[in-house]
DNA sequence: ATTCCTGTTGCAAACGTTTGCAAGAACGCT
DNA sequence: AGCGTTCTTGCAAACGTTTGCAACAGGAAT
C-alpha cells in the first residue's frame, strides 16, 4: 500500500498538500487533528496520508515546537564499568520505564555514559536538544554532579537514593529502612555476626549498609562490610576469598544485591555451608531469581514496577512546571528459606 | 561555569557568533572541525563554547543534515505481550546493543511496540524522521511484516532466525544446529522419551524444537511439544501442569530457554523427580542463571556480545550502503549437570 | 602593477514542520 | 442590500543548523 515504487514518492507535507490541492499549513492541521479544518477536507487528506504511508518527520516537528517527544534514560556506568548496564535491576527498570513512556506518548532514548571519561555527561545528554527530559537510573557515585546539573534543569528525575536536603528528584526504596529489616530478620534468625556484601561507595549501598548497621549496634550484634563488585564475575572471585577469610566467625550475610546472594549461595554450597542452618542470608531487591536459589532467598523487595511508575509521573509533572518531592518507596520483608 | 545564570544564555549557534564576531556559518565550521577555518577563529571559538557549555542542537542539525545520529531498536511483544521486555535474554542483548552503538557514535532509540494493536509499527518507526536506522530484536510472530518492508527500507537488521531466501538481513544463532545439539546431548545421557517446552509459533523456537526433531527421528526418540509460554507467572503453571500430566513417561526435557529450564528444575523438584537420573534437562540462552540452578544447568549457548556487535557492524555497512549476508552464530553445548 | 592563487569568511538558501495573522467564504440577520 | 458571525483556508515567518557559492584578503608569481 505505501508506495515506495509509484513515481512521486509522498515525503513531506509539501507534496500532501499538492496531491490534495490544498496548502501545506491545512495538511498540518489536518494530520494534528485541531478543530480548525473542515471534516470533508480533514478526511481527504487523512486518506491520501493513509494511501501513500505519510508519516510527518519529527526532527522538523521537533524543531519547530520545540519539543521532542523524547525522553533520555541515562546510566551512568561509575564505578563497575563493564557490568551496570546489564545487571538485572535496572534492565527490569529500565523496561518498565520502556511501558510507562510507550504508553504516555513518549519515545525512550538510552544512553550509557562513563562519568569518568566524560565528565560532561549529564549536561551534554539534556542539551543535545534531543530530550524533552531525562531519567538517570542510578546516581552511582555522581551524586553531587547531578546536583549540580538539577538546580537549572527541572525536568529531570533520578532513581536512587534519598539523602536529607537534597536539592534533585529522586525516586527510590528506603534503602535504610530495608537495610534494618535485613539485619532484624538476621538478628532474629539468631545471626549474631553480620557481613554485608557489596560496594559500599555506591551510595544506595551505603544507606543499606548503615541501615544494618543501626540495627546491628542497637541489638548488639557485630557487623562488616566486605568490599564486593556487583559484576558476576568479579564477585564471583571476590566473594570466594572473603567467605573463605571469614570462615567459621560469620553467621549471617546481608548480600546488597540478590545477584550477590545467589553468589554466595553457591559459593556457600561449594564449601558444604549450610544455609540457613549454619550461616542466614538476607538478599535485596526481590528479582526473579530469589524465587528459584536453592533454598529460596529470603530478601528485601523493592517494587520496580510502582518505581518505573513513580518516575515517569514524576517527570511528566515537571515536564508541566511543577515542583515535585521526591517519592520514597517502602521496601518489604519477603521471608523465604535462608534467614 | 556553565552560566545558566548570567543575563543572555548561549543558546543557539548565532548567539555564539555574535559573541565571537563571526558569522554563523563559521560557528557551525568551527565547531565540526572543518579544515576550512582559521586556526586562531577556531580557537576562539571553541574557547566561548567551551565557557558558556554550548551544545548545538541536534533537532536542526539532524533536519539540515537528513540524519540523526540514532538508531532505533525495536521490540515487538508479539505473543506474550506482558512478558518479552524484561525478559533477560532480550535484556542483555540490548545491554551489549547500547555498549556497540555508544562507541560507534550513535545514540539508541528503544521503542516497544505491540504489533497486534498497531500493524504499522515498522513503518512508523522508521518513516519517523527519528533514526537513522533500525534493529529489531526478536522477529515475533512479525515475520512476514519484516519482510514487507525490508524490501524497500536499507538500514535494517533483525536479530532472530534465519530461513531459506529470506529478504531481510538477520543476525542469529543456528537455531536448528542448537536444537540438533540439545537433542543429541539428551539422548546421549540416556533420553528417550524428550518433552520440548516453549512457544513453537515464535520462528526461534519452532526452529529448535524442528532441530531437536530431527535428531530425535534419527536416533530413534520421541519428542513432544508441550506449548509453554514464556512469562515465568504464566509458564510457572503451565510448566507444573505439563509435568502432572506427563509424569513417569518423560525421560529428558529441552527447554527453549534457560529461564524455563530453571522453572522446570524447580518444579522437577517440588515433585521430587531426580534431575539428571529420572529425567535429564538441557536449556537454551546459557543466561547466568544456568550457572546458578541446583544441579547447574546444562545448556546450550548462545553468544549474546557476538550477535550485538554483528547486528551493529552490518547495520553500520548497510547505512553505507553496502548489502550484507545474514549472519549466523554457532550455538556451543555447554556441559554442566543436568544432562 | 597586474594577475592568479590559496585560505578564510559571510550570505542566504535550504531541511520539513507549525502557527499567528489575515483574508475569504458562506450564511443569517436586520 | 448591507452588516456581522462563524468556519476554513492560505501566507509566510519562524525553529537552529549546515553548506554551496561568491567575495574578499593577502601573498606569490609574472
Amino acid at each position: 500500500m505505501a508506495d515506495r515504487d509509484s513515481k512521486g514518492a509522498v515525503r513531506t507535507i509539501t507534496d500532501l498538500a499538492r496531491l490534495a490541492g490544498v496548502s501545506p499549513g491545512t495538511v498540518s492541521r489536518a494530520l494534528a487533528g485541531k478543530s480548525l479544518v473542515n471534516a470533508k477536507t480533514r478526511e481527504k487528506i487523512e486518506g491520501l496520508a493513509r494511501e501513500h504511508g505519510f508519516r510527518p518527520n519529527q526532527m522538523a516537528s521537533g524543531l519547530r515546537r520545540q519539543k521532542t517527544g523524547v525522553i533520555g534514560v541515562v546510566i551512568p556506568l561509575g564505578h563497575d564499568t563493564r557490568q551496570q548496564i546489564s545487571d538485572t535491576f535496572f534492565m527490569t527498570l529500565l523496561g518498565f520505564l520502556a511501558d510507562e513512556l510507550t504508553s504516555e506518548g513518549y519515545d525512550l532514548m538510552l544512553r550509557r555514559v562513563v562519568p569518568g571519561t566524560d565528565p560532561d555527561w549529564l549536561d551534554r545528554f539534556i542539551g543535545s536538544g534531543m530530550i524533552d527530559g531525562a531519567i538517570v537510573i542510578g546516581q552511582s557515585d555522581q551524586y553531587d554532579r547531578i546536583e549540580d546539573v538539577a538546580d537549572g534543569y527541572g525536568p529531570l528525575v533520578v532513581w536512587g537514593n534519598h539523602t536529607e536536603g537534597q536539592r534533585h528528584c529522586v525516586v527510590g526504596t528506603d534503602n535504610r529502612l530495608g537495610g534494618r529489616m535485613a539485619a532484624e530478620r538476621l538478628i532474629a534468625a539468631g545471626a549474631r555476626r553480620i557481613a554485608f556484601l557489596g560496594d559500599t561507595t555506591a551510595i544506595e549501598f551505603a544507606a543499606r549498609f548503615a541501615g544494618a548497621q543501626d540495627v546491628a549496634q542497637r541489638m548488639g550484634a557485630d557487623i562488616i562490610a566486605l568490599p564486593t563488585h556487583l559484576s558476576p564475575e568479579r564477585a564471583g572471585e571476590e566473594i570466594a576469598a572473603h567467605l573463605a577469610a571469614h570462615a567459621g566467625v560469620i553467621d549471617g550475610i546481608f548480600a546488597a544485591t540478590d545477584t550477590l546472594a545467589a553468589l554466595a549461595l553457591t559459593t556457600l554450597r561449594e564449601r558444604g555451608v549450610a544455609v540457613p542452618d549454619a550461616i542466614k542470608l538476607v538478599g535485596f531487591d526481590d528479582l526473579p531469581i530469589a524465587r528459584q536459589t536453592v533454598p529460596p532467598l529470603t530478601t528485601i523487595r523493592q517494587d520496580i514496577a510502582a518505581g518505573a511508575r513513580g518516575l515517569v509521573d514524576l517527570l511528566l509533572r515537571r515536564l508541566a512546571g511543577e515542583t515535585t518531592e521526591s517519592l520514597i518507596l517502602p521496601p518489604e520483608l519477603i521471608v523465604r528459606e535462608t534467614a
